[in-house]
DNA sequence: CTGAAAGCGCTTACAG
DNA sequence: CTGAAAGCGCTTACAG
């Protein structure tokens, strides 16, 4: 035989239609148990495959999903965050489980992927992870809803977002781990991490941060929040340098992220001080090396496995035409040494 | 208008025939420069993209690349190694710059991937990462190559394969780091991972490493060199407790892979021992966070841009029939702080 | 430089 | 339960 079999081989073979040999492999009920065992051994005889290409063509969609992942341009290669690539770890994996194929790529805002992606028939459904600043991404994504472009995006529920979103219970978590904190008897408590609309995740992780304190009776210190514009080793490590040479007094360190207080800790480290004896540091999202920072990071989990599988589900409900709705996801607290727990 | 648009609506917009339109848009020099301009335009205007299933369909192939992660299945989801994750982000970025998708997911040695991703057509061709044990992989990497398939694979050279591979130089990285090693009065080194034929990249290390020490003239040591079953940082952790359990005495740990090497420097800190000044610490792969952990790991390079870019242009050249040869790439030590340099 | 037509390999109404 | 036929949306040899 030359070149790859076609359902014709197979149909020739089989001594049926071609017709019925795709019934056959697709798992029609009409065709006779006999018929299809006899066409499904032929297949794996001669190693037929659908070709995916005629069938989406014919079928209109390619049960293909695409992850995007969209990314500071100026950072570098091997700085992904790795929160992310454990959501890709498990993405694939759901993906996989609901017999679809993910598509991955690295996007700038300024991409015009929408199209590249959907309209192309490249993939039914998109996953957006790292958008950016949401307030310049926001206009882009209510423009793709209205296109009816099906998507879902990975992040905090935003006051009056058009776009289906599913994400951790931010405020939540931010307010289990500074709790946590304050059990413990800490009072002056540094936060590292933006507090802008642009990042609601980070804000979001604030807004329970400052519940706590306010549920204890302990008043918020603006002086204490320290910006980063990005979620690094580096920006942490300065942000806590920043701290530092800010005079103000501090007993514990809340890292909007685990990348960041992964740096606070380095800083800290280079002061002589203490962790967590003398300063508590706890981070967010609990990345694999958080278990292994030295000491290891007390932090707030997000589960990646099951956000994948939901962010998956989503999509393709929105694919399916069902209903698909927000979604909020508990987050947990991992007391490890940092805390001083 | 109703449904996506095609490339008929295109052209009784432009008024020309639906071949020109492909033309056009597949930059064909048969057409006009003004014809040209203007059916780009129309595209444009309302959200044209060609079909990718069509368009496959016809030119019989996919402009679309396949990665394949193997991992052992009894490995729970974050652990994904990080190396494989930067090689990720480098194919996945290589594969955009050559204009080709990818696809990307996970499997087990035994799944039926080949027929999956190539002859039904989702894939032009394949890359594979962490095949798990090579002695195992080799004899269905070989029937792949009989078969025709377009893949390469990440890993060492190894004697008498006949598939195609791209990794980098883990011989002359291993001898590298262990002059290094050398060079800085360390005589007793513990090597941590397994020399079996199966992990033929950490065989290669560990034969660079005894080169280095036979140019040394000094005795390898087979009692310096623990097993690793795998490479996490749980099983550097037990491997360095193993070494000290031993009664051994040694100056330096070479660990074939950073999460080996990190777990390791858990482990000594447990024991006691400070690193560098008692013990030297060196590990593989300079995974993101290497340079992180305490104190910064002294490691070796691989370039994962460049790997993840070479990967692709291999596989390419498969894709395009040209020659395509084995490749071995450079490895460079990276001084930190862990070797006490 | 342009158009009419065949065909890529399927899926699925339609007819039996 | 099965077959003949149309058609998914392109690309490209063929003819002009």
């Amino acid at each position: 035989m030359k070149g790859k079999p076609t359902s014709f081989d197979i149909a020739y073979r089989a001594g049926v239609s071609q017709s019925t040999v795709s019934r056959a492999l697709r798992g029609s009920p009409l065709v006779s148990p006999e018929t299809r065992k006899r066409i499904q051994e032929i297949a794996k005889e001669i190693n037929y495959k659908v070709d995916k290409n005629a069938s989406n063509l014919r079928r209109q969609h390619s049960v293909t999903l695409a992850l995007l992942l969209f990314e500071d341009p100026t950072t570098d290669d091997s700085l992904i965050n790795p929160f992310f690539l454990s959501m890709l770890g498990s993405i694939t994996r759901a993906c996989a489980r609901h017999g679809y194929d993910l598509l991955v790529s690295f996007q700038q805002l300024s991409d015009d992927w929408h199209a590249d992606y959907q309209d192309s028939h490249k993939a039914d459904g998109l996953i957006l992870l790292g958008y950016g600043d949401y307030v310049k991404a926001k206009p882009k994504l209510q423009k793709l809803v209205e296109q009816g472009t099906k998507f879902v995006r990975w992040g905090s529920l935003v006051p009056g977002q058009s776009e289906l979103s599913v994400g951790c219970d931010n405020v939540q978590g931010g307010r289990s781990i500074t709790e946590h904190l304050l059990s413990l008897g800490r009072r002056r408590i540094g936060f590292i991490g933006n507090v802008s609309e642009g990042s609601p995740e980070f804000a979001d992780r604030y807004r329970g941060h400052a519940e706590a304190l306010k549920r204890a009776k302990i008043k918020l210190d603006p002086m204490l929040q320290i910006d980063a514009v990005d979620s690094t080793e580096q920006v942490g490590y300065q942000a806590a340098q920043t701290l530092l040479a800010s005079g103000q007094r501090f007993d514990a360190i809340f890292a909007a992220s685990d990348l960041l207080a992964i740096g606070a800790l380095r800083a800290l480290a280079e002061a002589g001080l203490a962790v967590p004896q003398q300063v508590s540091v706890v981070g967010f999202d609990n990345i694999p090396i958080s278990n292994y920072s030295i000491p290891p990071l007390t932090t707030v989990s997000q589960d990646t496995t099951r956000a994948g599988e939901v962010l998956v589900e989503s999509v393709l409900n929105l694919i399916r035409e069902e209903a698909a709705e927000n979604k909020v996801l508990p987050a947990q607290v991992v007391v490890r040494k940092s805390c001083g727990a």
